[in-house]
DNA sequence: GATATATATCTTAGTCACTAAGAGATTTAG
DNA sequence: CTAAATCTCTTAGTGACTAAGATATATATC
């Protein structure tokens, strides 16, 4: 036993704190996809769209673990509400890439506001080496969970019987 | 301006690398599912059950967002994985308390297995004074997130043109 | 250069989770 | 004791999703 009961501790409350405020999370997601009238998964495409910029349809599709023929329908909708357009690559005729209509990154983007408003007053309240340390943290945290889905994606070809068992380490919970 | 433009950028970059990892969270959630071979929601009101306990299903509407409807469909399908079981209040026989069924949590635990591996490598990155930090922000966090999500929705029940007109502060991202 | 194989998106048919509306059962208020 | 409120479930209908294959374009092989 390396770690102290202290830190063991400190670890599960950490663990569930972050499950607790990332599942919030989620929950404000769907919340935005309700107001702003769209699908979920159309939010969650706007979102890469946002954060990779102009990408082929099946990037999206390998992203966010839909079929092409989901996202077709995805980039049908959100091409009809006006917020992207499709743009054939002249290079290879095959792809088309999905780009964001330039206001349609304002007209989602508002739903946020109270997001980023509730965070820079979280940041309000940390030093900027804090906030360097969570940047540090946010980053390393990302490669994590990336890593650990590519590692749970991997199960999936694995037949559940040839499944290296996995040694549980949370505990049940007591309501 | 009481911001210096390095503090701008870093808040900037904080706010994206936040996203980029909340949005891979949703995906791991929904590779979760997968693998489980539940609907997204039913994995969904586990992890509520996991965290709050034995709850109501007018609860799990609450916070889940569905309707009431919606969550007699997760919790049929749920108690017929044997995830769950349906127990009536004898207080309010109206009421109808969810409960995770023991080995269920380990079932549904084990898929989380490759994130906490992830996550342990890098907590073990940090101090004990810097868990701390990240502690206190993944709480904060929430309650900002919750208060966030509270203030969105009331933008639902007022009249699109009677919305208090929110400033944006989001500039375009160029891709 | 012609043919075969690979790649990228779209189409179609069918499935399943969701909503809206209201029914049924129980509790609370007057 | 009746009326209103609360909580869950039921029903009918909608829409996003998958699987499979069609279409169009690109690359490899001979």
């Amino acid at each position: 036993m390396s770690r102290k009961k202290a830190q063991v501790e400190l670890l599960q409350e950490l663990e569930d704190a972050m499950r607790r405020s990332s599942a919030q999370g989620v929950l404000y997601g769907q919340t935005v996809a309700n107001v702003a009238g769209i699908a979920n998964s159309d939010l969650e495409c706007m979102d890469i769209l946002y954060l990779e910029g102009r990408v082929t349809a099946g990037r999206l599709a390998e992203v966010t673990g839909l079929t092409t023929g989901a996202i077709t329908g995805v980039v049908d909708r959100l091409e009809k509400a006006g917020l992207v357009r499709r743009e054939r690559d002249e290079k290879d005729r095959r792809k088309v890439f999905i780009a964001v209509v330039p206001d349609a990154a304002m007209k989602i983007g508002q739903f946020y506001v109270p997001m980023q408003q509730a965070m820079e007053k979280v940041f309000g309240g940390y030093s900027d080496e804090e906030l360097r340390l969570l940047l540090r943290f946010a980053n390393e945290g990302y490669k994590g969970v990336l890593a650990a889905t590519e590692a749970l994606k991997g199960l999936l070809d694995t037949p559940p019987e040839k499944r290296p068992a996995l040694k549980l380490k949370t505990r049940p919970r007591q309501p």
